[in-house]
DNA sequence: GTTCCTGCAAAATTTTTGCATCAGT
DNA sequence: ACTGATGCAAAAATTTTGCAGGAAC
């Protein structure tokens, strides 16, 4: 299982946002390529605050909550990024990379970890379900609940 | 495609869930019994909100919020309800049948209806998936967005 | 110079908690 | 009577919005 988005996708990612966003004449402001490059750097998703957290801890100026709400929302509007709600408070988000790096995740319900799932056969499977039904399917989330290697019962593990 | 919980399954689950809170030494109150009674009578999910909205709009007392709320919270402690996640502002909440009616969501993006899902393919794709990776797997949530037929373009239907 | 972006603060929304009171066992 | 359930209001947490100032084109 691929665990890790590659170093090639993330700077694809980085170069199809800065073309997007210029495309959609968008000026390039501080605090929205912070979180961009930020994302970027991700293989997985970040909640708003754990992406101002990031943020906070580099060097440069740190963007406010509003300018990082702000910010995934002109993403998720131009597809460039997908939100993602787990079950928690606070929603998250992460790069939606254009070619592929479709997958899913699982949420330990022990530690709260969040792992990247991907499975071909199981979007087979929910594409040919999705020709069955009267709905005209965009899109997708998955999320799995569970426990991960570590905190699952010994001899349950799987 | 079935569509709708059966009168069976539904009184079931009435019944399960009076047995189940009475084993867990609950009193039977009239706000989250008044709750059970409502989701008893739902195919698919409700927010909190609706839930009150439609407790409002009966004959009886209205229950608060925050006792909506504690019901919820209560009856997903004891896996007679489950929390359903859609990428709204509010969570949804809906009857956790203990014998079947597993089933997912399409959100139209559109007229933001709610369509159940059930497909045995896509179940059967996910169980063996979950064996190959090194996650315990204890459930999972699956919503599909797109259109629904009525909000589908011509010729795009599913 | 115009328009968009940003930051701060206030508002809106959803959910939780405190506390006094009421109801079930 | 004891213990838990409920209702109201306040609080907490997340997300959105208003507005003034600054930056990009």
């Amino acid at each position: 299982m691929r665990c890790v988005t590659t170093a090639r996708a993330r700077a694809d990612w980085a170069r199809h946002c800065d073309a997007a966003m210029r495309d959609a004449g968008l000026r390039s402001g501080g605090a929205r390529q912070a979180v961009v490059d930020l994302l970027a750097r991700q293989d997985c998703c970040l909640s708003a605050q754990e992406i101002r957290d990031a943020l906070a801890a580099q060097p440069g100026p740190t963007p406010g909550m509003a300018s990082v709400y702000r910010a995934l929302d002109t993403l998720t509007d131009l597809h460039l990024v997908h939100k993602v709600d787990l079950g928690d408070a606070a929603a998250k988000f992460e790069p939606a990379h254009p070619g592929g790096d479709h997958h899913h995740h699982a949420v330990c319900r022990e530690c709260g970890a969040v792992m990247r799932i991907e499975d071909d056969d199981l979007e087979q499977a929910l594409h040919a379900g999705a020709d069955r039904i009267a709905f005209h399917v965009e899109g997708h989330d998955i999320t799995l609940h569970g426990r991960c290697r570590a905190c699952a019962p010994a001899g349950h593990g799987g």
